[in-house]
DNA sequence: GCCGTCCTTACCGAACCCGAACACACGCCT
DNA sequence: AGGCGTGTGTTCGGGTTCGGTAAGGACGGC
């Protein structure tokens, strides 16, 4: 469970009562702080202010949903500030609660979405005889089970999502490598190749010279 | 099987869902007939609208209650009538659904709840060899009992419940431990450790490395 | 005070990532 | 056609991170 919220009272209010009912709770302050945590900790859900300075919830969610992350996310937004409530559900919100709100409302709330999610069919990602189960985080080809090392799921979960579209080594290294800046190295490549090398001769990678990589189209 | 809901093509929406999984349904339109309809009829559940004209379903489960009558009542509620939820449940409904819902939702929702309260509510948690009964707490492994302390229990619960999707140290930690945010120690590996040694060698806890662990098969 | 359970720490082996080095492919130029 | 430069494929060893495990101490129940 993550809590996003700039305010040290009232994040101390919900990680007090988040925690009484058995969720373990981390804290971000700010919306890059909260991509991170996400990524970093793959919590079972989020509540996720919308009034943080810098990059704000909106922004946030919007990121994730971008990303394909479907995170259970539970917005907070002000009681003024309607647009926010019917933005967020549109941009992939869970949820909300309307501050002020009482923090028995909001554990209701975010045990209400984890029981909606119970069930629920896995993420999958496929392309051709390629099959990758994200929450799993396992990969079958033809059907047969293939071990990956993390920074190969990162890899190929970043291909897959762009469906086809091309992609830079400087894409890829933000997308499997969380951020760092592709300085030249030969990482990328050579990472690729391992996951060549996993795949088998049906491999769908493309090599687009001077430019990066693509999926075979389907 | 009573759903009552005055919109008639949403109820004829519920009942075509609930009758495909073998439920008899009966409709009602409004408050009193649904009163009326729970005594002559005597659901095994009863599916709520609590925006209907006249008597609303809060009062119509109050008066049910009142009468010391304990039918399973899953409410319907709108989306904004977040004040309905909570009082809902106060007063005594068993689960709800947040309008618009699937109806795939809601057939999931009430079969829960039938289970929940079905003559022998024993819970158990499957998998392979492993065989974990939620209720009194005992595990067995090709059918011989195999002791667990608590912990433990706690630990292959939280496993057993995510059926295969992988679940990081600090959700284990936070399932397992009620709420202990995980500072980087390492007591879910030695748990885990100790898990793995009284499963025996049939033991389906994998190691995904980097993230957490994860139940193997299927 | 003994015993079982739990948590921590420390150590070791293994898996993994990276960068460099070298080999190869492609395309352009003459 | 051949040569050359740039970009890419692939291999390999060092250094680092990560997970398994064993041992020791804290806490609480009996």
């Amino acid at each position: 469970m993550l809590v996003v919220e700039d305010d040290p009272a009232i994040a101390e209010l919900e990680r007090r009562f988040l925690a009484r009912e058995g969720f373990g709770v981390h804290l971000a302050t700010d919306g890059d702080a909260a991509l991170d945590a996400v990524r970093r900790l793959r919590p079972v859900a989020v509540v996720l202010d919308v009034g943080l300075p810098g990059r704000d919830g909106i922004s946030v969610l919007t990121a994730l949903r971008a990303a394909d992350d479907w995170t259970p996310v539970v917005l907070a937004t002000a009681r003024d500030e309607e647009v926010d409530r019917v933005l967020g559900l549109e941009v992939g919100a869970d949820d909300y609660v309307t501050k002020p709100f009482s923090p028995r409302e909001l554990v209701a709330r975010v045990k209400a979405i984890l029981r909606r999610q119970d069930g629920r069919p896995r993420r999958l990602l496929e392309h051709g005889p390629v099959r990758l189960d994200l929450d799993r985080r396992a990969l079958a080809v033809d059907g047969a089970a293939v071990e990956l090392t993390p920074t190969e799921f990162n890899l190929l979960e970043a291909l897959l999502a762009t469906d086809g579209r091309v992609v830079t080594r400087a894409e890829l290294m933000a997308e499997a490598w969380g951020q760092a800046d592709y300085s030249g190295t030969r990482t990328v490549d050579v990472h690729v190749a391992q996951l060549r090398a996993k795949l088998g001769p049906g491999c769908p990678i493309e090599t687009v010279r001077g430019v990066g990589y693509r999926l075979a189209g389907s």
